[in-house]
DNA sequence: ACGAATTGCGCC
DNA sequence: AGGGCGCAATTCGT
């Protein structure tokens, strides 16, 4: 069963039953806002589906109030899917013009502070009209129904919706985090937290011997103009102070100066402000963005949650009596490609072994590190370098996943756009890209602008190859966490969120799951079935594999990282 | 002086 | 001539 869940007025909550085509069932009832946890919570039994213009407006309410909802739908996420799928493009949903529901979700992300929470509830709330989520759940329902594989489309909505579930969900739990083990790293990195202001003893230490060694006693490694003149009055021939080309070249000053970026780094990124500004209560809350990538992958706003540094990691300790439970999924990404190719030889290298070990011994390549490079390549697009020369290598052993990602490189370079195994579309070439192209077939092109256009069509081609892989991992990932929720919830009925196993983290192949220490091996137990049941979803029954590898630790940085 | 763009690097 | 991001600090442009 659906239910729809509206606003009523300034200060009260619609609710509708609906059919499966999205048509009104029974007569709308409309509860205050203080009754709207406890009229959901005497729902729960018969566990309806949700349907909502956005999670992040609803639910976080909900979870304070101690209602965990178990499915729904995210109009909103679903309806960008919907707009841009190739599988919908005739729909009624694809044809309208642009509406509310094309606008960014702007309701105020839980991790704000009262103060702007407060400011958030003034402002930035947007006009209902045009947005009426029964209205917008018939045209989805539509376009699905008309589309020519709903089940794939279908599944898709779900898991991306459940990901809006989750996604609030880790806010609300919050990723648990020693500010004081915190503090142990830095200083066992970088020394005491200096005065504002002040560089941390091991840095200055390093800026003297960067000075001595450049025999320039104002040498500024802070400042990348400056440090290329110092480095050039030096001798050394760089353009940039960037990692890679510092990295090829000789000489005394390069290694300390190495070791005070990667400090520097460590400090304005992770250091004491950052504590300052993320961890409250022994808990780092970042905004988490479902949607917030065009692949499907997750962005995340504030706190960079989705690139914390290996170096910090193990300031994420359990609670007393609790584990982490960190699971990844193996060479997610080929296995993916594997799968949508349906390339029987590379399904064959990964079956029971890692991916890249199998592709070594089918004799393909001599080495797991080319094994993998290679594999990277073909995904990313290189075509110089030890991965470029390892690619024809690889298309001999394995012709169908290698054109696979060719197909979807050509049709990004014509303009068109590609989708993913569930129906995910890649954007549009931007309106200058088409224009650039025309422009080079025009009689009288000159050089650099057939260039130009060849360089940007290139481009937009590794952008597509890319996507469909990227993209199709993604979904996966998205029904894994999806099925793994469902079963953690199981592991400890009627129990408040944060009183049973339960989601903290999620970084595009990686979970990770707070629990409760007894519980820890039933938990690993779940996240290997969730694993098997993604790969059915998808891929019913292709003889590919989906391995995880599950760690059960104390601290994040005990997982193999 | 200020906002925009670039650089550099962290994650997958 | 290698895909997708977010963030801090520096540098550019007006």
């Amino acid at each position: 069963m659906h239910i729809a869940v509206s606003a009523a007025g300034d200060d009260g909550v619609t609710l509708t039953e609906l059919d499966e085509a999205g048509r009104p069932g029974g007569a709308p009832v409309s509860v205050p806002r203080e009754a709207f946890a406890e009229a959901v919570s005497e729902r729960e039994p018969g566990s309806p589906r949700w349907v909502w213009d956005d999670t992040r407006r609803w639910y976080p309410g909900l979870l304070e109030a101690g209602v965990v909802v178990e499915r729904c739908v995210d109009l909103r996420l679903n309806h960008v899917i919907l707009k841009n799928s190739a599988a919908t493009a005739d729909s009624e949903l694809a044809l309208a013009p642009a509406s509310a529901w094309d606008v960014p979700s702007d309701w105020a992300p839980q991790a704000a502070s009262d103060a702007l929470f407060e400011l958030g509830a003034l402002r930035g709330r947007r006009p209902e009209e045009g947005a009426d989520p029964i209205e917008e759940f018939r045209r989805q329902r539509s376009a699905v129904a008309g589309s020519a594989d709903p089940n794939r489309l279908s599944l898709l909505l779900a898991a991306e919706s459940a990901g809006a579930l989750i996604a609030v969900e880790m806010e609300f739990a919050g990723l648990p985090w020693s500010a004081e083990r915190h503090n142990e790293l830095l200083e066992g990195l970088l020394g005491a937290r200096p005065h504002p202001g002040q560089r941390p003893a091991r840095m200055q230490a390093l800026l003297g011997d960067i000075r001595f060694a450049l025999a320039d006693p104002s040498a500024n490694p802070d400042s990348p103009v400056e440090l290329v003149k110092s480095l050039r009055r030096a001798g050394i021939d760089v353009t940039s102070t960037n990692k890679w080309e510092l990295q090829r070249h000789e000489h005394p000053a390069i290694e300390p100066l190495l070791a005070y970026k990667k400090l520097s780094r460590l400090l304005s990124a992770n250091g004491w402000n950052w504590i300052d500004a993320w961890v409250n209560d022994g808990r780092f809350r970042p905004v988490y963005v479902p949607g917030g990538v065009v692949t499907g992958r997750w962005a995340s706003d504030g706190g960079g949650a989705l690139q914390l540094p290996h170096q910090v990691r193990g300031a994420v300790v359990a609670d007393p009596g609790w584990l982490f439970v960190v699971a990844d999924a193996a060479q997610l990404e080929p296995r993916i490609l594997t799968a949508m190719s349906g390339d029987r030889a590379m399904a064959a290298a990964g079956h029971d072994r890692d991916l890249y070990d199998g592709i070594v011994a089918s004799g393909a390549v001599d080495t797991r590190a080319h094994a993998k490079v290679a594999m990277l390549g073909a995904m990313y697009g290189a075509t110089t370098g030890e991965s470029g020369r390892m690619l024809p290598k690889l298309e001999r052993a394995y012709p169908r996943a290698i054109r696979f990602v060719e197909e979807a490189a050509r049709a990004g370079e014509r303009g068109e756009v590609v989708s993913t195994h569930l129906g995910r579309s890649s954007p549009r070439p931007p309106v200058e890209w088409r224009q650039q192209q025309d422009d080079a077939q025009q009689e009288g092109a000159d050089e650099p602008l057939l260039a130009a256009a060849k360089t940007a069509r290139r481009s937009w081609g590794r952008f597509t190859r890319n996507f469909v892989v990227q993209g199709t991992a993604a979904e996966w990932a998205l029904s894994w966490m999806a099925g793994l929720r469902g079963r953690l919830a199981r592991l400890g009925p009627g129990l408040p969120l944060a009183q049973r196993p339960h989601l903290v983290f999620f970084l595009h192949d990686e979970v990770m799951v707070h629990t409760p220490a007894e519980l820890a091996d039933a938990v690993a137990a779940e996240v290997r079935a969730a694993a098997e049941d993604a790969g059915r979803l998808l891929f019913g029954g292709l003889p590919v594999q989906f391995p995880v590898t599950v760690a059960t630790v104390e601290s994040y940085d005990q997982a193999k990282g």
